[in-house]
DNA sequence: CAGCTAAATCATAATCATTACTATTTAGTT
DNA sequence: AACTAAATAGTAATGATTATGATTTAGCTG
């Protein structure tokens, strides 16, 4: 049984792409908000602290590269990309609801795809994302549930 | 009956802003995309194309302020941010179908909101995301379904 | 209609995330 | 140890968005 990273490095060993320090580090880093979205220019700052110099494009590319391979997941955000490490490798399909707060993330099963379809007739649905956000427990414990927050 | 721009223009009055001709343009225009996204920089080109030397500040406040007047609907794209005009200004609760091909965006009813509300207890849900991608019926009739594209 | 004033716009430049480009380094292989 | 394609570094450009201070104007008042 690999743990996450092990998991992580196959995937790029699968793929034939290099195991470098700095794609280490970048996947050793993520795995740490395995259920938060980290800003990618955060994530930019932290390589650069551990490797100071390295260029920028590396850590973009990297990023993007990571996405297509399923590692990750982006989120376009006003001004920013979010970065999540990826919940399941196997791509069950599931959706999020995301701690305005925390930013913390908890996965949600059971999927409305069906009931939509209906009233798609004659179109071809290659995609949808579903999201919800508030305040997590915790959150909703700590700050107690009248706080208005972005949708 | 008001049509749409008079609507619109009522709300600017009632909110104490200014009818300026910048923002009679901006909004005539946006009506003309009434059920697409457009990217920002298209409009921030358009309005340069018919007021020479606009701001560009100009242009991405009123759109803004558009946004919290519920004139608008943003939505962040990867560098890009897109606007479309609010297809309703009753805010009636409704998700999305958005064509990846031409763009069209179709309106949907029903909301699976409260299947999901079981799954989160202890959380305050503040708002939700829900837009399904695709292509609509008269881009699948002429592409066919077999195109793949972004989710 | 002329005058007033806060609001809006202009004109210009700065910011900041992201990308481009080319020289150099390095992971993985033989 | 040598080789080579892939990755990274170093530097600068790009492009969307925002900031700022001067100028103009919409809407009001008399
Ligand atoms: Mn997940
Ligand atoms: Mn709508
Ligand atoms: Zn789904
Ligand atoms: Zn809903």
């Amino acid at each position: 049984m690999d743990t996450t990273i092990e998991q992580a490095v196959g995937i790029l060993r699968r793929n034939q792409l290099k195991i470098t320090k700095q794609r280490q580090a970048l996947i050793d880093y993520l795995v740490t908000y395995k259920d938060h979205y980290v800003a990618i220019s955060e994530v930019d700052e932290h390589m650069r602290t551990l490797f100071p110099g390295m260029s920028h494009n590396t850590i973009y590319r990297n990023v993007k590269e990571f996405e297509t391979l399923g590692l990750l997941e982006l989120k376009a955000q006003a001004n920013q990309t979010l970065v999540k490490y990826q919940c399941d490798f196997k791509h069950q399909h599931h959706h999020h609801f995301i701690c305005s707060n925390c930013g913390k993330v908890q996965e949600l099963d059971a999927c409305p795809l069906d009931a939509f379809e209906a009233q798609l007739p004659g179109c071809t649905i290659t995609g949808h994302r579903i999201e919800f956000y508030g305040l997590c427990a915790d959150c909703t414990a700590k700050l107690g549930a009248s706080k208005s927050l972005s949708k």
